[in-house]
RNA sequence: GCUCGCGUAGCUCAGUUGGAUAGAGUGUUCGCCUCCGAAGCGAAAGGGCGCAGGUUCAAGUCCCGCCGCGAGUACCA
């Protein structure tokens, strides 16, 4: 039995006893982590609770510490607990039997699989993260994004569900228009130019991602001075709306280029996706049509006649009751008859959800080197084979910066409102803060910082201006940083060995460091705290891992024959009983305690539980295996109990760690 | 103005539907590799949780009012 059933099923113990001995109904009780080892493995607070009932209903007061006298009986009925205490001033609690416990965790799976469900009837979500403009490479803030869109997605998985990750992209908005402005008008290129260009850049080691990075900014700056080029702006984003003209065919190689490299740059951090549905297909099949024809089917849209949104069609919010009149009421079709982004968003989370009754057309866009596929919508039926089945989700996580909560507000009461049946609580805008840079980091950049800024304590980073830690770049120096320790360390390890370690822990040091922020926390990205490989970091996490994998190797060379199972029950009882029991206890319940930590982040939509909750394992395992000299120890019950704790050890941080995307290297 | 978020050790941050002596990392000082990997371990110093009330057996967590910072409040995306 795994520990999340077991306290369960203690829970519901406490509240039959509850029942029939104070004729008491809990629904639902807490139960906590003892803030030590020595007060137990889990306690229930509910005396406090009970008492406060007994008073409501009888008038009396009564003792919290003999109330909870009252219920241990019950718990300690359960073949898994060994003792029930009560503490403090009422607090009830449960110690577990440490032998019975350990032995069962050779044999059954107390860890949580983490493999996606196949079972077809296991619920399935969608999960939206990355979506980044297709118009410049990807920096550190959009891979916060995409990174605990990622790890959320790994986590849905390891609680079972069925998840489908979506990136969508914004193949015909102003962004990548003004990339095509800057194509067009600055450096007056065809399409066979910005090829030309592309293939040049390829042969010289260089992206294309990169050189738009630098063309958008550019464009912005000569925007600034010449109205002439900003009206070329207006005039391109309406040809790449409309499509079938070059113009269109220009945005679309430039846009679907940067595309292929914001990819490969998510690969390289382990991230993965399996569909790209693009606005032009949401243009061109008409979802906003069919989206509004419901709207006004269902009556949750108004044309209004006056006021200042006059000739428009706006959906009415009530909740917000601002001072202006129709503050909160939310255009969706401006008086121009175009529909706005808010508009198209709806449309689209409606498809997401199964409730538009329309469906785009896939292609095969891309096959990772394992055979994992990525699809991308299109506009007309190309006869796919084996295409996969998208959308219709039960619930969908829209993973934006909370810079975008209005909308993402509109986005959910909109689809509530046109489909109560469904209600708010399938749209989850997962928020995150933005990454910004201390005014330091942006001076190590280059980039001059105005006075204004510099009294600043961070600086807001931009495409538009070009001020950002692209994502290669930084990845980049965290593997060089790496490759140099690693080869410190390791100077036999061949060279494709070293730079598959080095790769690992730069990995490891750059997603653990934009997860171990909660998602409401303005990271200040600072280059010493980011590039570093030692304290609460991912390289710790996977350091304590791999000599927790070196132990077994070199038990591998030995003849380790005696195993725990081969041990009596009060000869492992004795060694949890002796001075040092406790803290061998302590790893061995804290590597048991994954699959509720996971369910837990998944609950509280919140990645950086988990990876709290990594560190502290490897923290537990790094004083573990210091104290305790597990090949070497001469007892040997007690030697076997510790290779089973340090095996339990690192299945429990392995698991945690590849749920982070986190892969541990063999040596490092 | 309104809405949302945030204010916890020098610095950067955790803090589970309110619960047992407020925790990490970093920085500072000191100690630990003839013994499973020192990207590690141990110790010391360091805050009473922005301010002021309230509810509760119990408040960093909930409520009210202030103060400070940030974001949003587009017929931009």
């Amino acid at each position: 039995m795994n520990l999340s059933k077991l306290q369960e099923n203690l829970r519901e113990t406490v509240i039959a006893a509850a029942k029939s001995e104070f004729s008491i109904e809990l629904e639902t009780i807490a139960s906590e982590v003892p803030p030590k080892t020595e007060l137990g493995d889990v306690a229930f607070p509910v005396a406090f609770e009970l008492a406060r009932r007994i008073k409501q209903q009888t008038g009396e007061k009564s003792n919290p510490r003999m109330i909870a006298e009252r219920l241990k009986a019950a718990l300690k009925e359960n073949e898994a607990v060994e003792r029930v205490e009560v503490a403090g001033a009422g607090y009830l609690n449960v110690f577990f039997h440490r032998a019975k416990f350990l032995i069962e965790s050779q044999t059954a799976e107390i860890l949580p699989r983490l493999s996606e469900s196949k079972d077809q009837s296991a619920p399935k979500v969608c999960v939206e993260h990355t979506s980044v403009n297709p118009n410049k490479a990807a920096h550190i803030g959009h891979v916060r994004n995409s990174v605990i869109g990622d790890t959320f997605v790994r986590i849905l998985k390891a609680t079972g569900k069925r998840v489908e990750v979506q990136n969508y992209i914004d193949n015909t908005g102003v962004q990548v228009a003004d990339v095509v402005v800057g194509f067009l008008y600055i450096e007056n290129k065809t399409l066979e130019d910005i090829k030309n260009l592309d293939a040049n850049l390829t042969a010289e080691g260089k992206t294309f991602d990169y050189y738009c990075w630098d063309l958008y900014a550019k464009v912005g700056q000569i925007y600034q001075k010449d109205e002439a080029l900003k009206a070329k702006r207006a005039e391109v984003l309406h040809l790449v709306e409309a499509g079938k003209n070059p113009t269109a065919e220009l945005a679309d190689y430039v846009a679907t280029r940067n595309v292929e490299c914001i990819l490969a740059t998510m690969e390289r951090f382990g991230i993965r996706y399996d569909l790209l549905p693009r606005e032009s297909e949401i243009l061109h099949l008409h979802f906003w049509k069919k989206a509004f024809e419901e709207m006004q089917t269902r009556e949750v849209i108004k044309f209004e006649t006056e006021g200042k949104a006059a000739g428009c069609w706006v959906m009415p919010f009530e909740e917000h009751s601002g001072n202006d009149e129709h503050e909160a009421d939310k255009i969706l079709v401006r008086s121009n008859g175009t529909v706005t982004y808010t508009g198209k968003d709806i449309a689209y989370q409606m498809w997401k959800l199964g409730l538009l009754g329309l469906d785009f057309y896939y292609n095969l866009f891309h096959t990772y080197a394992d055979g994992k596929e990525v699809w991308i919508t299109t506009a007309t039926d190309l006869a796919s084979a084996n295409v996969p089945e998208f959308g219709n989700s039960e619930t969908v996580y829209n993973v934006i910066d909370s810079r975008q909560s209005y909308p993402q507000e509109v986005v959910k009461k909109g689809v509530a409102t046109i489909f109560p049946e469904k209600g708010e609580a399938a749209s989850v805008h997962l928020s995150y803060e933005m990454v910004a840079l201390s005014p330091g980091a942006a001076e190590e950049l280059g980039f001059q910082i105005s006075d204004e800024d510099k009294q600043k304590s961070f600086i807001e980073m931009s495409g538009r201006k070009g001020l950002g830690v692209k994502a290669d770049d930084l990845l980049n120096r965290l593997e060089e940083n790496a490759l140099a320790e690693v080869e410190k360390r390791h100077a036999d390890l061949s060279g494709d060995e070293k730079r598959k370690t080095a790769h690992i822990i730069a990995v490891g040091a750059l997603r653990y460091f934009l997860l171990k922020f909660t998602r409401n926390t303005v990271i200040v990205f600072d280059f010493k705290e980011a590039l570093s490989f030692e304290g609460e970091t991912g390289v710790f996490c996977q350091y304590s891992a791999v000599r927790a994998n070196s132990i077994f190797r070199k038990l591998g060379e030995q003849d380790s024959g005696f195993r725990i199972q081969d041990s009596r029950l009060e000869e492992i009882s004795a060694i949890f009983n002796a001075e040092d029991g406790d803290d061998i206890w302590s790893m061995v319940i804290l590597a048991a305690r994954l699959e509720e930590t996971i369910a837990y982040a998944a609950n509280a939509n919140e990645p950086a539980l988990l990876a709290k909750y990594t560190f502290n394992l490897a923290k537990t395992f790094n004083v573990f295996y210091s104290r305790h000299k597990i090949i070497a120890e001469e007892n040997k019950a007690k030697r076997a109990v510790l290779i089973a704790v340090a095996d339990l050890a690192r299945s429990s941080l392995t698991a945690a760690l590849n749920t982070l995307g986190i892969e541990v290297p063999e040596r490092m």
